[in-house]
RNA sequence: GGGACCGUGGGGUAGCUUGGUAUCCUACUAGCUUGGGGUGUUAGUGACUUGAGUUCAAAUCUCAACGGUCCCA
């Protein structure tokens, strides 16, 4: 590739189109196809996250995407935090329609004249569902590749419990789940609380996950969130108590994006191109055959693409024979697969495999009856990512960002007053993101003096 | 929310000031050659975002739409 991640935004816009994750000449502003490798890449995400979701008793199910004028009610504050951002079907045919169509930008109006319907006693709780869909939203900015797009891939579970510490034990276990999503795409992240004024509409709070681009800016990557009662109210969701008498129910919601693929290539990719994490990467393991003159040549590969298969992992050969080696090494590089395999007279010869690691210089040699020390090298690799990806979160906390660019993150010590954020965010020309509460400390505010914690601010996406 | 810039084969570009023949690189197709870090070579396919206007004539000048990129709040 021709951009280095000095430029990230250039490198970016370079990568998601050269790597073959998505096509962005689709003639509608802020959609994009999802190409092949870029589809498997989302789709390993979906899967990992959707086993994790059936292990811990959601229940998958799949709504419509359209919303009628008459579901939303308009004085309720969720409501008129989506208004400006509302796809909205106004004809069926040729003809007005009576009542408009909204395409959903998230699912809660959908969700909940259904619960009201399906949760009638405590029996019914917890209830919880969770889907992978669609959803759009109308962005008047700048729209970018699986960053800010007006049609987005989402990911939103949505639970209704009989009290608020229910509520509060269920974005526990959020944070247990987030914390194996973030393990096997080796994410660093923030839990952030975001101010009053920054929650989504409708909430009683807030905790957004937020991490750190090359840029210097932030992105957030999931949220949870705690509803109360305020949505139950608002949807007439109510349950009979044991006691007879009847109750609103409580609410979380859990959501996450595309944009973990975004965080995925920007955070772990280098000057050559992509480093996909191996647990969640379309293609773990590539062979590049290298041509020479032992004729077992094609049945010792052919026998080891098998094996490798056999052991479950997603290898790929890579047997066109109109480029040469050096042009492959390159090429599956900038794709990122994590291990690359060589096979050559030499290997052939002494029963071994040459393998690279995308993370690291140099190759080492195992033999061919080694092959589970694969599976230890991929966890190398993973490890590495980890690593560097702590890293570069931790220095960029610091202030120093990757070279070429600039860090657009700080750290203050802040009350929870909107005045404070508000003199501090003129200071720094920053946004305040909210109080970081898994890795923040406690203190004193650095503009009035009164109690405070460690708080966020930066350039987000 | 405000502003600036850009739109030429699949990708990247020259040409635009001064209106008249569209340049090069890459990718692609076919062949030969080559092969342990982006082989070499021959031939070939392929483009002025859309609409309106000015003009004998528009990639070039004007306006608008659509799309893209960046900056500020």
């Amino acid at each position: 590739m021709e951009n280095s991640r000095k430029n990230f935004s250039e490198w970016y816009n370079e990568i998601v189109e050269l790597a073959g994750l998505t096509d962005k000449r689709y003639p509608v502003k802020g959609m994009n196809v999802w190409m092949p490798y870029g589809f498997q890449l989302m789709k390993n995400i979906d899967e990992a996250i959707r086993k994790r979701f059936l292990e811990d008793n959601f229940d998958e199910v799949m709504f419509p995407a359209l919303i009628s004028r008459a579901m939303f009610e308009e004085e309720f504050e969720h409501i008129r935090g989506f208004e400006k951002e509302l796809f909205w079907i106004t004809k069926g045919g040729k003809e007005s329609l009576e009542d408009d169509l909204a395409m959903r930008p998230t699912s809660e109006a959908a969700i909940y004249p259904m619960f009201r319907l399906w949760i009638r006693d405590h029996a019914d709780l917890p209830m919880r569902i969770f889907q992978i869909v669609q959803v759009w939203r109308y962005e008047t900015k700048h729209t970018r590749p699986f960053m800010r797009s007006r049609d987005i891939h989402f990911i939103e579970c949505h639970t209704a419990h009989e009290n608020y510490e229910d509520a509060e034990a269920q974005l526990q276990i959020y944070r247990k789940e987030w914390s194996y999503f973030t393990e096997l795409m080796c994410l660093p992240y923030m839990e952030v609380e975001r101010p009053d004024w920054d929650k989504f509409p409708g909430a009683v709070y807030t905790r957004a996950f937020d991490t750190i681009m090359p840029s210097g800016r932030t992105l957030q990557i999931g949220t949870i969130h705690q509803y109360g009662q305020n949505f139950a109210k608002n949807y007439d969701v109510k349950f009979a108590k044991e006691n007879g008498e009847s109750e609103y129910v409580y609410q979380t919601t859990f959501g996450m994006s595309e944009r973990l693929v975004a965080a995925v290539i920007s955070i772990h990719g280098d000057d050559k191109g992509l480093i996909l994490p191996p647990q969640v990467a379309p293609i773990q393991i590539v062979i590049v055959p290298i041509p020479g003159k032992d004729e077992n040549g094609e049945k010792y590969i052919d026998q080891l693409y098998r094996s490798l298969k056999d052991m479950g992992l997603r290898v790929h050969l890579d047997n066109r024979n109109s480029y040469t080696p050096g042009f492959k090494f390159n090429y599956w590089e900038m794709k990122g697969v994590p291990v690359r395999i060589e096979i050559g007279d030499r290997e052939i010869e002494e029963n071994t495999l040459t393998v690279n690691l995308r993370t690291q210089r140099g190759r080492i040699k195992i033999k061919k009856d080694e092959l589970g020390r694969l599976r230890d090298i991929m966890n190398t690799v993973s490890n590495d990512l980890r690593e560097r990806a702590s890293r570069m979160l931790l220095d960029n906390m610091e202030g120093k960002a990757i070279e070429g660019q600039e860090s657009n993150v700080e750290t203050h010590i802040m009350c929870r007053s909107k005045s404070c954020s508000e003199d501090m965010e003129r200071r720094t020309n920053l946004t305040m993101m909210g109080h970081i509460m898994n890795t923040g400390k406690n203190g004193k505010c650095e503009v009035c003096g009164n109690e405070g914690r460690t708080a966020l601010f930066s350039k987000p996406y």
